[in-house]
DNA sequence: TAGATAAATCGAAGCGCTTAGACAATCAGC
DNA sequence: GCTGATTGTCTAAGCGCTTCGATTTATCTA
């Protein structure tokens, strides 16, 4: 394997010549660097990732603790880790992947051997034991999602509370008057991430706010969970005309075939939208309209932090993410209503 | 951030004597190692990573090529992701994630700036693009799942052959003389790994030694796909008393859920058995007799060979690691049967 | 107790790279 | 033609660690 001496010898420059060359952090003419360049191919060069390290500083590592929990939506999951990488191979870095049961012991080993530059954290619990960890290390650190008390530090995180009121909006000017969210099962809510919370707080208080009557339901787990679920929220008395989905893809199927099974045709008999999905829904029965959860969105941000976390000190920061909107026909005014919704 | 020398300095001994002590490769008197390791204490002394690697030659670090294709199952692939992981901890090894869009392109890149001691490929494809690049490189690389031609390589996989055998010997045990097999849908077949063929032939070929009669269905995509593929199953013509499920978690569920609409209560009148599945079959109602894809068995073996690679070459080789079985109560003798079926 | 052997420790040479500072060559201005 | 700036290149000093060979110290044998 050719080392820099190879190319410096082949090029008939110095070693330090060649570094700069390849740097850039001093001007080169243009002849050398030709010479450079073609000795680089020659030889097939590619600087020695160690040596690098130790003298630059910069290992060209992130790490990313990526916990699996119980009731952790592993595509959703995947997702994130491979836009993270995605985003991280932009800026020349690669992925350390730390996984659960080192969550905060493998934190520590790779910071104070200067394995990493910096860490990526995802799916943070509102209680999460790696919070602490990070707080007190020097390493930049950003996080995907938001912790119960994110004091400062850096946090990227799709705007859920947005989210919501855009599902709200959305039924509310296509003429709704009660609406109904079809939520996370209960476990989901009790522990873990804290965007179902601010998913649903939001989607009520702005359904409050836009005049709405607004009902919420939980799947429960099990084989007629879901089913259950759908059934309190069609209830006749409530009148709901249109219901958001707040769940993982398997009970978004299920909750649809439910509306079949109850005769509620989409859009026509009931308008439904899918909400914060990391999955596709277009090639659902029928095509949802979603505010998707983007993965890259976030990733992307995170990744880009870390790196101005590089070249200097950030201030720590929540950092939302827009939402955005797909429509595909599953929304439309309920039947006999002909006028959209009174503005708030 | 301490280093070597703070160690040395602390301790009153020369750094040689830290790093003989560290990694015992000379003796030192047990007085010295008790000082060193007070010191190491102290100043909590991790070795910098940058450093070891370069003096070394081992960075401690494997690449895991894991890429996600359009129809790879996500909770199994994570499972195998987590469990490369996990075994390469136990080596005191990192994971670094070399994603899809990169596949080859990382793996040079990591191989020849010697980023990395080993490789782990995971998800092999018949006609994987990585294997060639593999072929040709010289540092240590295992594979989870065997390519179309796997000459030179060294191969780590589930045993689906004996896995398809157990299975038919089971039912053929049980007394049941008319067996089906639900597959993966076509595209799987089409493309991707080799297991499921190899998985479905052994099925066939051994049912027939056995005697039995063998009917074979692929789930085809889409709203009715597992549904109509199951009817073909029961099809009254055929007799079938058991079936095995080779194919993922939604898609058994489903299927599960067509047995009992078609009337058949299991085990009673139908036996059924899940193979090579990398979920929980015990939560499903019935609790599933399961032949499990155990992603631990499989990444243990890759990762344990890359380590034997690592000190000495090793001759390419395919390591089938046998099936396990778990039994639950879903396979029964067939309805008036009372004996078992011949021996083969 | 001298001499030989084994055990414990040290010194120093790298591993491959980056980068500050030294130096030489070129060029503009007067 | 000299000064001073500009540009291009080189020398050399590490970064933190491992490891070989040398040296010192302890432990035996005869």
């Amino acid at each position: 394997m050719a080392n820099i001496h190879d190319v410096a010898r082949v090029a008939g420059v110095s070693i330090s010549t060649v570094s700069y060359a390849l740097s850039g952090k001093r001007s080169i003419s243009e002849k050398t660097r030709s010479r450079i360049d073609s000795a680089v191919q020659e030889l097939g060069y590619l600087p020695n990732a160690a040596g690098r390290m130790l003298a630059g500083a910069r290992t060209h590592i992130l790490a990313l603790t990526a916990p699996l929990r119980a009731d952790t939506y592993a595509p959703a999951h995947m997702a994130f880790v491979l836009a993270v990488a995605t985003a991280a191979r932009r800026f020349d870095y690669d992925i350390l992947l730390l996984t659960e049961d080192e969550a905060t012991l493998g934190l520590q080993r790779v910071t104070s051997s200067r394995l990493v530059d910096g860490i990526i954290v995802l799916d943070v619990a509102i209680d999460d034991e790696r919070i602490d960890v990070v707080r007190n290390l020097s390493t930049p650190t950003v996080l995907v999602g938001i912790p119960g008390d994110p004091t400062g530090l850096i946090c990227v995180d799709l705007d859920f509370e947005a989210a919501a009121r855009l599902c709200v909006d959305t039924f509310a000017d296509a003429g709704h008057r009660a609406v109904g969210l079809l939520g996370h099962p209960p476990a989901v809510y009790e522990r873990g991430s804290n965007f179902p919370h601010r998913f649903r707080s939001a989607f009520m208080e702005h359904a409050q706010e836009r005049g709405l009557e607004a009902t919420f339901e939980m799947p429960r787990t099990g084989p007629q969970g879901v089913e259950d679920a759908v059934d309190e929220l069609l209830n006749p008395a409530a009148g709901v005309t249109a219901v958001a989905m707040h769940c993982e893809e398997s009970l978004q199927i299920r909750a649809l075939s439910r509306f079949a099974e109850a005769g509620r045709s989409i859009p026509d008999d009931l308008s439904v939208l899918s909400a914060c999905s990391s999955f596709d829904t277009s090639s659902f029965s029928p095509p949802l309209d979603v505010i998707p959860l983007v993965a890259a969105d976030s990733c992307d941000s995170a990744v880009a932090l870390v790196m101005q976390a590089l070249d200097g000190p950030l201030e720590p920061r929540i950092e939302l993410v827009p939402p955005r909107f797909t429509p595909r026909g599953s929304v439309a005014p309920p039947r006999g209503a002909n006028r959209p919704a009174p503005a708030p």
